[in-house]
DNA sequence: TGCGGCTATGACGGACACGCATGGCTCGCA
DNA sequence: TGCGAGCCATGCGTGTCCGTCATAGCCGCA
């Protein structure tokens, strides 16, 4: 896609909402000739067929569905970009953006960001959650100030130019409703899931839960794709699947969940990660120190 | 930014990338006169300077750095994009995209998707969690097939084309420290919390906050901003600020936090969002129809 | 069967994007 | 302190691209 331009994508994503080209080209202010070719280089472009043609009007081919989504988001971001580039203009600095997987927000998250503004009152931080093959390209295109990542398989993505502070391990466990067969004991071994429908979404640990689950000698079945740790909780709170959940969530899971030791877990790293060139005297290097602090309580990190 | 190109958004990104225009110029295949060009082309479109040129190289404005941030994000979605519709060719069909606001993951959801997948053991279902003002377009933009939404301030946004279906109404709860002074109390009332620190993010919820907070005679200082209930709950829980907390979620909320009801509290409306021409005969009609009758159990609704 | 609606495509002209060349500024080194 | 190197900005010329106009072809309906 490297010759697409908005324009054809904004011309696509309107014929697709009017059902019609000409229409399209009337709400654009083009002629139907120029959408009409603009969506021909598109489909050559990408070497696919995006539209069917009928007599009246046009409907997206499943291919043209995938882009359509695709190009709704990108479109409103390119808005949004606009936007704030405009409000930027007067500021003399930005907000540090923290990244971060989504398993540190329960504790480690929230005791280093009260250090660092104690720290530093001034500091305006933005936090969004990742996962960490989203996380590192982030932080190294500048989106991202600061991420926290793990090595979850496929291991950490290539990270040149990237500084990584180790805060600490990690091992998985397993999390099982309460009335599963195996929620009595106290370790499990993981092939004893082998049966299971399992609960998973982030492509990340999808991988590592996959990885264990070949060593232990079996594919897990993953009929529910859920996103946030509160639908993972709920699906295997009612009986629908279990999951591997990090001992960073564990004090923070709802009560009716069993979560039991793993043989042999799997194990992860958790690494603050910084653009090279910021790991020294910047905001995003304060807020590694407070991180690693509050990581580790027992070692003393000084914040200047 | 109608006029602006992916072309001139990639140079821009590569020169940030490397700190300099002929490096990037090299790194593309283009000259320095060209990629020059294009990053003053972007800057008068966007009225901005996006650069700050040096003897030896160029730094990103802080408007720059905004900028910088966003074509990250667009960038990696056109590339997505193309290996997507690469991949769909072959498809017969695409996943139902269902979108929700967080609350509903943690009971409501998961049991609509269980009686769903039920009738229809074949589908295909993706989830995808965001707020009202976003999650609306993204359904008339075509990414999302339903989306089950709200009508916090400021409202439901414009939704011609769209039809909605009454879920239930949800009042919103005050969620404080297990210490805090107002929780041996079973009813606040919320201008009783106009000194305390607050913890919000979302801007339909914020926007909620500030609306309710304005009509109880204050304005709540949100010092924390934080995007994920776990993270939200930690963060109440540690003493670092009180939130509304929706009905919804009060269930699925740890027990270190306390939960009271307000006098006269802030109620939103749920509801399912299909586009008009879906609302029968579709997965996404049939979707409807489970949400509806996770909602309410004491209608019958049939799965057709 | 003829007409209207709609999409695809040929031909053409003007706008745009890029390369080459050059000017100007800053920095580092002898 | 002066010179050379590095780097960015901009004028000019050229080829490519984008959009318009006109036309051909297909489909559905009265």
């Amino acid at each position: 896609m490297a010759a697409v331009d908005l324009t054809a994508l904004r011309s696509f994503h309107e014929v697709c909402r009017l059902g019609s080209i000409s229409a399209a080209a009337q709400a654009l202010g083009y002629t139907q000739s120029a959408v009409s070719r603009q969506i021909a280089v598109l489909e050559a472009q990408l070497k696919s067929p995006l539209l069917r043609r009928h007599a009246r009007g046009v409907r997206p081919t499943p291919a043209g569905d995938v882009l359509l989504g695709h190009a709704a988001v990108i479109l409103s971001r390119a808005e949004r970009a606009a936007e704030e580039v405009a409000a930027a203009g007067g500021l003399q600095s930005v907000p540090l953006r923290v990244g971060a997987v989504p398993t540190v927000t329960a504790d480690l998250m929230p005791r280093a960001l009260t250090a660092y503004t104690a720290a530093f009152p001034q500091a305006r931080v933005v936090f969004a959650a990742g996962v960490t093959p989203q996380l590192l390209p982030r932080l190294l295109d500048g989106e991202l100030g600061l991420a926290v990542v793990t090595d979850y398989p496929p291991g950490l993505p290539p990270h040149d130019g990237v500084r990584l502070l180790h805060l600490r391990d990690d091992p998985l466990y397993a999390a099982l409703p309460a009335g599963h067969r195996l929620a009595g004991r106290d370790v499990v071994d993981l092939s004893e899931l082998a049966g299971d429908t399992w609960v998973e979404d982030y492509a990340g640990a999808a991988a590592m839960l996959v990885s264990a689950c070949g060593r232990a000698g079996f594919t897990p079945r993953i009929d529910i794709e859920c996103g946030g740790w509160l639908g993972k909780q709920a699906f295997v709170a009612a009986g629908f699947g279990v999951t591997l959940v990090p001992g960073l969530l564990v004090p923070a899971l709802r009560p009716d969940i069993a979560v039991r030791e793993l043989r042999d877990p799997p194990t992860r790293n958790v690494y603050a990660a910084l653009r090279t060139p910021d790991a020294t005297g910047t905001p995003a290097a304060a807020f590694a120190a407070a991180l690693l602090a509050a990581a580790r309580p027992e070692d003393h990190v000084d914040l200047a």
